[in-house]
DNA sequence: GACATATAGTTAGTTAAACAACTATTTCAA
DNA sequence: TTGAAATAGTTGTTTAACTAACTATATGTC
């Protein structure tokens, strides 16, 4: 194996994405300890739609980066939990919105502190300008390849 | 929401991991592209039996942050696949060490080369510094949650 | 030596991701 | 206006992650 290549090699962490894996295990066990009982997919879920209530699926998959199957079922199980309904769309009936429930609104506040919680847990020792580079080069990495 | 949390609502990419996602996609399509038919998960295993053979389970625990069921299930599936094979250890009984099979072994450089390729492709744009800097803080995050 | 404890690995159940194949609805063009 | 193509969503199948409960083996202390 060449120089090169075991250079390389050391990107490793970036294909695996054990920091971001960290931080999702640790946002996890955070909300379990507050007997927060949804999982991070459906947070991210519940983040978009706190934003702007009422998207469609496809929305959703455009926001939280998964594809349709995996949003249908993420629905599926908020809806379960009843925090959100789908509403099918009068204008075109192909097209369901999804709507947070009371509930699912008074989740927002707790879990967003929680999430900031979570990440100061997980910056400390990174000053704002590595942050400001990470941000940057990970918008960029996924720009390369969306 | 207070302008802080504002700001932090922005680390949400920290949490999602987006960009690791977006480059184990990326792979997994390069590797289904030259007929390679194994999981990134998988690789993860392959990989670093490249760098050791032999190692036991919880070894591969370690090594690639699963936890005891995901590495059992994985190694059952490498062996469906006769790219390796678990020996119980002599020493201790307890032990299954884990070996590569010749075919997984004649996986190594072309899979290697495919994920270099696979993060030039993602890497356009960033700047060797910026790469240090990302390595250095991806680290950081992972060592204060683990 | 015997028993408590720790360690290595497996099994079961739930949730999620990726892919392919599918249905229903809408759009658009001949 | 009809029929092809595009879009939105669902279903089925396989692989993987996480938790909890489990078995088997080893360790260490009395």
């Amino acid at each position: 194996m060449s120089d090169n290549q075991f250079k390389r090699g050391e990107l490793y962490s970036f294909i695996t994405g054990a920091a971001s894996t960290a931080i999702a295990r640790r946002l996890q066990k955070n909300f379990k300890q507050q007997g927060i009982d949804i999982t991070i997919e459906q947070w991210s879920v519940l983040y978009h739609l706190w934003k702007q209530d009422g998207l469609s699926q496809q929305e959703l998959c455009n926001a939280t980066f998964r594809d349709k199957p995996s949003i249908t079922r993420l629905v599926d199980n908020l809806e379960k939990l009843k925090l959100v309904t789908r509403v099918s769309s009068k204008d075109d009936r192909r097209i369901n919105r999804i709507f947070l429930s009371e509930p699912a609104t008074m989740l927002r506040d707790l879990t967003m502190d929680l999430a900031n919680q979570t990440l100061n847990e997980a910056l400390v020792e990174v000053t704002n300008e590595e942050i400001e580079t990470c941000k940057s080069v990970l918008q960029r990495v996924y720009d390369n390849l969306k």
